[in-house]
DNA sequence: CCCCAGGGCCATA
DNA sequence: TATGGCCATGGG
């Protein structure tokens, strides 16, 4: 429902909470792609070939998207609703999932403790690429610091009440880097060509989301994990963040070891097939068992 | 000083 | 197919 040019407002899914999303948002790194102020988010947006900022607060009972900027398309605010509905992944039915939880004896407290956490997406397949390189192998402090550098040297950025709102680069900007430019910012030599691989990609087409979306599911791993860089890990990630894959484990993902060996009360790093039995019950809603297992670590 | 962080590539056997 | 070194940096 439209309530004037600028803002509308969307309904919330049965089974969500503003607050634990923009916790996922906000749980003590510093993101430099989207900024949360109390209650509200800000995001800033390409809509068509303009660069808009949008916020989205939640009133009541329903979340407000408003379009900051200019937003003189016509359908500007439809595209700004479009992104925040993949973002907060409002279209999926949790009910299922709630089910299998509540259903089992180790995980059920977290439908309460977590209620209403959603997969938090990355809607951009170049920025999920690129964000999956940077936090390989180290540590999460590092790799967001890493991401910064890399955003506000090569990104464009949009001004809003004196502060500056920046953009994930252009893959035909990075496309052009040199190897030497991104060790410049701390990018270990292997980072550097990865991304720069991957910018080449997207750059002269020959990779799109459009063009993997269409793909079955084994033939998008196996066209994912041919790009130098990624690997089972990363190919899992972006199916899970960025084309909204449900049935998707990040095996090798220390963090989830981590939880996983919490789960099952191990002193030590659990073995693939181990993580594998925590998951048996939850075909089809794999990815969301990472997201809830994820946010185990950050209390 | 050590080890390891929300991995993946490459050389070697 | 399996294993080990390597990468960059910072925090414990």
């Amino acid at each position: 429902m439209d309530i004037n040019n600028k803002t509308i407002r969307i309904s919330k899914p049965d089974i969500f909470s503003f607050s634990e999303c923009l916790h996922f948002l906000d749980r003590g790194y510093d993101d430099c792609l989207y900024t949360i102020d109390g209650d509200r988010v800000f995001k800033p947006l390409r809509i068509g070939d303009r660069q808009e900022l949008i916020q989205v607060k939640e009133v009541d009972d329903v979340l407000e998207v408003t379009l900051l900027t200019g937003g003189t398309a016509k359908d500007a605010l439809r595209i700004a609703t479009d992104f925040v509905t993949e973002w907060f992944d409002l279209e999926r039915d949790l009910q299922p999932f709630y089910q299998l939880l509540n259903s089992d004896d180790r995980l059920s407290w977290m439908t309460e403790r977590f209620f209403g956490l959603r997969l938090m997406g990355i809607p951009d397949l170049f920025e999920a690429l690129c964000w999956c390189v940077i936090g390989q192998q180290i540590n999460l402090t590092f790799a967001y610091r890493l991401k910064r550098k890399l955003v506000e040297t090569y990104g464009t950025f949009i001004t809003y009440e004196g502060r500056r709102y920046y953009y994930f680069p252009e893959p035909e900007l990075l496309a052009g880097l040199t190897v030497k430019e991104l060790k410049e910012l701390q990018f270990s030599r292997q980072k550097a060509e990865y991304i720069i691989g991957i910018a080449n990609d997207f750059a002269d087409n020959s990779l799109s989301k459009k063009h993997l979306a269409n793909m079955g599911s084994k033939q998008m791993v196996s066209r994912l994990m041919n790009i130098r860089g990624v690997g089972e890990w990363t190919a899992n990630y972006v199916l899970m963040k960025s084309l909204r894959k449900p049935d998707c484990i990040t095996h090798g993902d220390t963090g989830l070891q981590t939880a996983v060996s919490s789960v099952l009360d191990l002193d030590r790093k659990p073995k693939r097939d181990e993580v594998e039995t925590v998951f048996d019950a939850y075909t089809g809603w794999e990815s969301y068992l990472v997201i809830y297992l994820w946010r185990t670590l950050s209390q």
